[in-house]
DNA sequence: TCCACTACCACATTTGAAAAGG
DNA sequence: ACCTTTTCAAATGTGGTAGTGG
């Protein structure tokens, strides 16, 4: 089992976003930043200007534990380097982990109370991309998307001190193309999909397609289980942690990437002479660059038809200089062609981190007030199970998409103690001198296209289709954002929002519920943990609620739109 | 012909049970 | 008998590559 060791690294990462919720203002951030100040984490609602429901006392403290957790994303300087070079993760039949893989270093939680942690993988644009020429364009439209899926931490539900004593790992999530995965995957039925038990660490995705990972926290302690009220939630995005799903990998920088930091394919690392004088001749410890890589890179150079650039100095001679025009297109110009900066983002959001927040108020939805009592270190056995719920499909989608729950495969330990080597190793990474990343260029797409309130408000709610048509895949973060007290390059975006009880009963329990009963079940070999079905129906009505909420709070005038561009 | 995709490969790490030692 | 450490084989995770099919 992969350890933990040293925190250092990991504090420091986290330190790079740990303000995202705000407190620590930062003048100069905030004037690097391109967003807004509009609200400070923990304000209130009703600062915030949301429709004061009833009960909103008792949502003001729920609000202010749920607002104060602060989420740091695990080796963020990796996660960097992928990002400049523009990330791709492998997806497969049997599908593939994701590398970096995501680990978060959780705070502010109360330490009694029980969280559940997920994360679901949204489209972050809707196009469909090739790599032609050394970068990455705009091929088309993209396929429709895959059903949305949770992955729940197999630790969920566990206690505040349970997710802050140790690094969080969702490393054991794997990406797959197979859109009939047996492992844990539903299947397209008439009736919509249909649970599988087994192995559920697989979330399914379409190749040549632009995705953003977002992490949830859910509130779900014995006296507030799913579904009961004062339930909340807040999600978080590391924007560097987007990437484009392809079936081989397609930019070299990032294949070397992989193989130069991920203990599995260490076995691809030059060792053979030639390979040790590239690296020497590069006079640095740099990771050796194997043979299959330089080939690459001499077809990469003749494609450019431009002189080769070694390897390991490209980045110092780019010239990083970029532009964004509008968010519709960034480019750079360097001496090298190959070794351009790229980034998904504008370089202002690189660290940026997307905070949301939503609170929902349930009095009322007896039937999902399923308690999740049963403390992790209490009854390990009993709660350590994989999750696989439906996820919360793009903003867009949301409210489309149906509840869904499944069993079990044996727990996993997937938290690492936050001391220890395995950080070490990630300092080790920190500590290499700037690779030479960067060569291409993610063109003409601006992830998180700005957020269309008009279109959230005209989305009718209507029981989830089988695919999700591409017109209605646009993940759009909630626009209400919170400029704050963020580390140089970081930004952060806060919403708050409320739900009435009434907006509860009107919207995501029910439909989901009835949904899914009405699913036939293949391959189950057990049947759903209740607090499973409960987290999965509350999953559910609260990403509806999101995106709902999300156009509400918009109207009420809480802040400006968070205008990302729209490509 | 192109290219996304798959299956298989060699190599490395991870894991967990068994053995050994204190 | 119990606990810790070591050993080792199986399982698993990698990117590379050849072949396939649209």
């Amino acid at each position: 089992m992969l350890q933990d060791k040293g925190l250092s690294e990991s504090e420091e990462a986290f330190r790079a976003t740990g303000p995202v919720l705000g407190g620590e203002a930062n003048a100069a951030n905030a004037a690097n930043a391109p967003e807004p100040e509009l609200a400070a984490p923990g304000l209130s609602a009703a600062a915030l200007g949301s429709p004061p429901g009833p009960g909103a006392d008792v949502a003001a403290v729920a609000e202010q534990t749920i607002e104060n957790i602060k989420v740091g994303l695990h080796e963020k300087e990796l996660w960097k380097k992928f990002h400049e070079a523009g990330t791709e993760m492998i997806i497969t039949k049997a599908g593939r982990r994701m590398f970096p893989s995501y680990k978060v270093k959780v705070t502010g939680m109360n330490p009694k109370t029980k969280y559940i942690l997920l994360i679901d993988i949204v489209p972050a644009d809707d196009h469909r991309y090739k790599f032609c020429d050394n970068k990455w364009m705009v091929a088309g439209k993209a396929e429709p998307a895959m059903p949305g899926r949770l992955y729940v931490h197999p630790d969920s539900p566990a206690t505040g001190a349970h997710w802050m004593r140790q690094l969080v790992s969702f490393q054991k999530l794997k990406l797959t193309n197979n859109h009939l995965d047996p492992f844990g995957h539903e299947s397209q039925s008439d009736q919509g999909l249909v649970l599988h038990a087994g192995e559920l660490e697989h979330i399914i995705l379409n190749s040549m397609h632009k995705y953003q990972p977002r992490l949830h926290i859910v509130k779900a302690d014995e006296n507030n289980a799913f579904g009961s009220k004062n339930t909340a939630f807040c999600t978080h995005v590391f924007p560097e942690t987007s990437f484009i799903s392809v079936t081989s990998y397609q930019n070299h920088k990032i294949t070397q990437l992989k193989i130069e930091n991920n203990p599995f394919a260490k076995g691809f690392r030059g060792s053979d002479d030639s390979d040790l004088r590239v690296a020497r001749l590069q006079s640095k410890e740099y990771p050796v660059i194997s043979k299959s890589i330089m080939r690459q890179r001499l077809v990469s150079t003749q494609l450019s038809a431009k002189p080769d650039v070694s390897p390991l100095h490209g980045a110092h001679q780019a010239l990083q200089h970029y532009q964004y025009e509008n968010g519709a297109h960034m480019q750079f110009a360097a001496a090298e062609p190959q070794d351009l900066p790229l980034n998904t983002f504008p370089a202002q959001r690189d660290s940026s981190l997307f905070y949301h927040c939503l609170k929902r108020r349930a009095d009322s939805v007896r039937h999902l007030d399923l308690p999740c009592k049963r403390s992790y270190l209490e009854a390990p056995s009993a709660v350590g199970e994989d999750h696989y719920f439906r996820s919360p499909p793009p903003y867009d989608q949301q409210m489309l998409s149906p509840s869904y729950c499944n069993e079990v495969t044996p727990r996993e330990a997937c938290m690492y103690s936050g001391s220890g080597p395995e950080i070490a190793g990630v300092s080790g990474v920190d500590e290499l001198p700037p690779p030479p990343l960067s060569c291409n260029m993610w063109t003409s797409v601006s992830p998180y296209t700005s957020y269309s309130v008009q279109t959230m408000e005209t989305v009718p709610y209507q029981s989830f289709p089988t695919h999700f048509t591409a017109t209605t895949m646009m993940p759009r973060l909630p626009t209400i954002s919170a400029q704050s007290s963020q580390p140089p390059g970081n930004t952060h975006f806060s919403v708050y929002n409320q739900l009435s009880q009434s907006q509860v009963r009107e919207r995501g329990p029910t439909a989901s519920f009835s949904r899914e009963r009405g699913l036939p079940a293949v391959c189950e070999r057990k049947p759903p943990s209740p607090h499973l079905n409960a987290a999965n129906e509350f999953l559910y009505s609260q990403s509806f609620s999101l995106s709902r909420e999300a156009s509400l709070q918009y109207h009420s005038g809480m802040g400006t739109v968070e205008n990302w561009t729209d490509g």
